[in-house]
DNA sequence: TCTTAGATGCGCT
DNA sequence: GCGCATCTAAGAA
């Protein structure tokens, strides 16, 4: 039997948790089956981060910014914070940071493990590598939209088990991808030669 | 295989 | 109105 991990991983910095959900898996239960996935690819989202959704700009500084869309990620950590960008895509993030302290990480790329044939079925595509190889995709592989903004991932029907910390060999630190502000930071996390992983 | 541009709709100012 | 934590098809090679 497997403990679960959860709790204590959610009292650990952005950071942290970005590199240890490396090789955790995402359960998540559809009216046409069970879904599995072994997380590949995040990106840390921080408290004092330009890039990140709750926090503004300002005035050579930061401050924190909650707004109704950004609220799950001021939340307590361990819910889901699910948004819709681009006019197309749902991102998938776990929220991090004590009650009141904006942070996430977002969930950017999936190797596929159960349940491929309804994959294929939800993105139309029958190549396994294009199934969840970005955060666009995986959503939409894996059903995870505004309903499950806020849903807390001990409990079904999206359910996030740890796994054991990856070495630090296995992991590849490098910059966040698709944004401007404070792009230059390292806070993306893979696992080294994984086929999954969005982009090198 | 790589590069580019258009689609898309909502939250925020 | 603007700006997005993206994806895909189309075109060049």
């Amino acid at each position: 039997m497997t403990m679960n991990r959860l709790p204590e991983l959610l009292r650990l910095p952005t950071l942290e948790v970005a590199r240890r959900l490396l090789g955790a898996e995402i359960i998540r239960d559809l009216p046409e089956g069970r879904l599995c996935g072994r997380i590949v690819e995040t990106e840390g989202y921080l408290p004092n981060d330009p890039a990140c959704h709750g926090v503004r700009e300002l005035l050579g500084g930061t401050c924190h910014r909650r707004t109704r869309r950004n609220a799950a990620m001021f939340g307590p950590p361990g819910r889901a914070y699910v948004y819709f960008t681009y006019g197309n895509h749902y991102m998938f993030n776990l929220a991090t940071e004590p009650e009141g302290v904006p942070g996430a990480v977002l969930i950017r790329a999936l190797e596929p493990l159960e349940g491929l044939e309804i994959m294929i079925a939800r993105r139309g595509l029958a190549d396994p590598r294009l199934l969840t190889n970005g955060p666009g995709r995986l959503t939409q592989a894996f059903g995870i939209g505004k309903e499950l903004d806020g849903h807390d991932l001990s409990l079904p029907p999206l359910q996030l088990v740890p796994g054991i910390p990856m070495a630090d060999e296995e992991i590849v630190e490098t910059t966040r991808i698709g944004i401007t502000r404070a792009a230059d930071r390292p806070w993306r996390f893979y696992v080294r030669g994984n086929p999954w992983v969005s982009r090198k």
